[in-house]
DNA sequence: CGATTGCCGACTGTCGACAGTTTTGCCACA
DNA sequence: TGTGGCAAAACTGTCGACAGTCGGCAATCG
């Protein structure tokens, strides 16, 4: 079974002008280069990345279907703007996937997936050691998938996964609550635990914990700025 | 609240291409016009319908991410097939959502709530008794749609309805699953019951059941059929 | 002085065209 | 008869262009 990777491309860079667009408006968006409710020119775009006009619609529109970008017709596209009624919408359900998730994957729980998570935690603590809050997102983010995929439902992984993408939208937010690199550490080898253990009850408290503190971090960060998407 | 729709419009229907033809495209899958792993040809899709090729590109690209299309680069797209296993994802992701739901429901029941769904049930018995199955179906999916939408997760039901649209893509199996009206009806008679009950242990079998039924009448038809997206 | 209306610029929606690639059909050859 | 390769046809990816529409600004009217 292939490992799941955040961005899974061929090897070879085809010039596969779409995605590539969607790859630096992402990006872009994530780093707050466009700021949420800014509106995105499709001429200044395709003049600034060096194209025409039909790919970067293309692309848009591959982004509003994950959710990072809004198009009002004859208007164009904006970039979302969560507010905090959305985000605590978008941790609801992300409580819903990861749950059944969790009962799935103790249910078929090999060693192979033990080891991959164990390992993932481990590549996790060194990214919350250093100063990259962004790479300390994407790695727990990535101990997630693996969850979600050792707990073999494609399908629910894809719905995490178009999920994290709306989470990427408030980036910034999550990476500003710094906890302590113990703190994640023990957060992560508790869900191990619970899953060694083969208690459903103790791995449902310890998902609803540990997303109930991200939850909690992430829904004041966004009252504290007053973030919207209202018109 | 205002109730959700199935295509919910403004009042003046604006003339846009790309949703019209999706919606083309939509009905032409779902009644298997085109049939599973079929290759569509943009510009015979483009001469047939009378439009250029960009617009079908795109209403291409929205039925991709709804899970209708694979694109495959270089290649053009593919009308999706659904496989035994992707199908068993797809009701074991309905099952997680809808469990989800109806908790959440069952905590915030309101007597509107309570009204529509039972409503709705009338209306689904209604379409059960005459012959049409596909209406059927799209009542039994819109009595679903309510308990999500009164769940108040509006990112849950997006989630959902992007599942329903995998869902028929085999509708014509579910079409085929003749079951009774009364069967239908009181089945849903006990979701509403539970949802009465204010029990989260008797919404949760209620739901299990229902859901559990479902699934087995719709693995079991494409079991046979031998349906497959392998290349 | 404030509200309304008409105009202007910018932009989106849509189109036809071109280049490179994939598929198809055919023919030579074993 | 089966197979391999080559050429033509068809198709996708991308581009630039045109028309209709939207928002903003200014001139006009009350």
């Amino acid at each position: 079974m292939a490992l799941p990777t955040a961005a899974p491309r061929p090897f070879i860079q085809q010039q596969n002008l779409v995605e590539q667009v969607a790859d630096y408006l992402t990006q872009a968006i994530i780093q707050q280069h466009f700021l949420p409710g800014e509106r995105l020119s499709e001429v200044q775009l395709s003049r600034d990345l060096g194209v025409s006009r039909a790919p970067v619609r293309e692309a848009a529109r591959l982004l509003e279907s994950r959710g990072l970008l809004i198009s009002k017709p004859r208007r164009g596209f904006f970039v979302r703007a969560l507010n905090a009624v959305e985000l605590e919408d978008v941790f609801d359900l992300r409580l819903c996937l990861e749950r059944h998730a969790i009962h799935r994957l103790a249910e078929r729980y090999t060693p192979e997936a033990q080891r991959a998570l164990k390992q993932q935690v481990e590549v996790l603590c060194e990214a919350a050691a250093g100063n990259d809050g962004t790479r300390r997102i994407e790695e727990d983010l990535q101990f997630h998938r693996l969850m979600l995929h050792y707990a073999g439902n494609e399908r629910l992984l894809r719905a995490f996964d178009d999920l994290t993408h709306e989470l990427r939208l408030c980036i910034t937010l999550i990476t500003k609550t710094h906890e302590a690199p113990d703190t994640i550490a023990t957060s992560h080898y508790k869900l191990l635990d619970a899953l060694d253990s083969g208690s459903p009850a103790a791995c449902r408290e310890a998902i609803d914990y540990h997303i109930g503190v991200a939850r909690k971090f992430v829904v004041k960060g966004v009252g504290e700025t007053g973030d919207s998407s209202d018109e």
